[in-house]
DNA sequence: AAAACCGACAACCGCAGCCAA
DNA sequence: TTTGGCTGCGGTTGTCGGTTT
């Protein structure tokens, strides 16, 4: 069938948003509202498409957005959620306040794709670039024993959370626990050995997850963060019977 | 000092999905 | 059920400023 373009193509400005076209669009917004953006270009006096002006309107000059780069505290929520909800960007922007789908998308490949990358880690599956289980590289540790969690993570939880020290502990490429807690085989054999009440699966997968393995890693890394901008680990604190600093 | 290069981010494009007629 | 219009999404490109050669 065809579909008619979203506007006359002809005559329609494009590249850069001056300021006047700001201007005239946050006053078109601030005294109309949202009703129909194919009809925003005319009323507003705008010589743009109306796809054009959303794009504006939602990624530069909504009143309720957040200015600048995303925190560490953001980007561990990017992380651990693009693991789950993979290149979903809206999806991960609507659980990020004050932030939009393309910031988060450009922050992703700017940013912690090369981050990822340098942890070795793969910025796609989220998997350990070289995987663990070959025979030089699989920790020798027994996953399902926290004994040996402790043995792995003690060397994160000794160091004072927050500080350079702790952060690029966990930004070494060849650290085992890094490995431990990315290796399906891991959260594979929590998830089978955890037995949590039916309130706890519920609370953990809350985002859509549905695999075991996914909500056992939100839980892991996802919970008790505090407020500065740390990983959780309230999972691992859990097993091994600690409080973090 | 100027050209080349690079990184960051704004903006565009095409498509999918939703919804109303 | 089909069709057409609109919005929103994700991938990609363009632009600009900073850095390096």
């Amino acid at each position: 069938m065809g579909r008619q373009p979203c506007c006359d193509k002809l005559g329609v400005k494009k590249g850069p948003w001056t300021a006047e076209e700001d201007r005239k669009l946050v006053n078109f917004m601030r005294t109309h509202g949202y009703n129909c953006w194919r009809a925003v270009p005319k009323l507003a006096g705008l010589g743009r498409c109306g796809k054009s002006c959303r794009l504006r309107w939602t990624n530069y000059l909504r009143p309720d957005l957040k200015r600048g780069l995303l925190n560490h505290d953001e980007e561990q929520l990017v992380i651990d959620l693009h693991a789950r909800l993979g290149n979903r960007w809206s999806k991960i922007a609507a659980r990020l306040p004050g932030r939009t789908d393309n910031e988060i998308k450009n922050h992703w490949n700017t940013h912690i794709k090369k981050k990822l990358i340098k942890m070795g880690i793969d910025p796609v599956t989220h998997e350990p670039l070289q995987k663990p289980d070959t025979p030089q590289n699989k920790p020798n540790l027994d996953p399902t024993q926290p004994e040996n969690l402790s043995k792995s993570c003690a060397h994160e939880f000794s160091l004072p959370t927050g500080t350079d020290e702790w952060r690029s502990s966990w930004e070494s490429d060849d650290d085992p626990s890094i490995n431990l807690i990315w290796s399906e085989a891991f959260l594979h054999d929590l998830s089978e050995n955890f037995h949590g009440t039916d309130s706890w699966w519920k609370e953990y997968s809350e985002i859509g997850t549905s695999s075991k393995e996914e909500t056992c890693f939100s839980w892991l890394v996802g919970d008790a963060g505090d407020n500065d901008g740390n990983l959780g680990f309230g999972g691992f604190s859990e097993i091994l019977g600690m409080n973090l600093p």
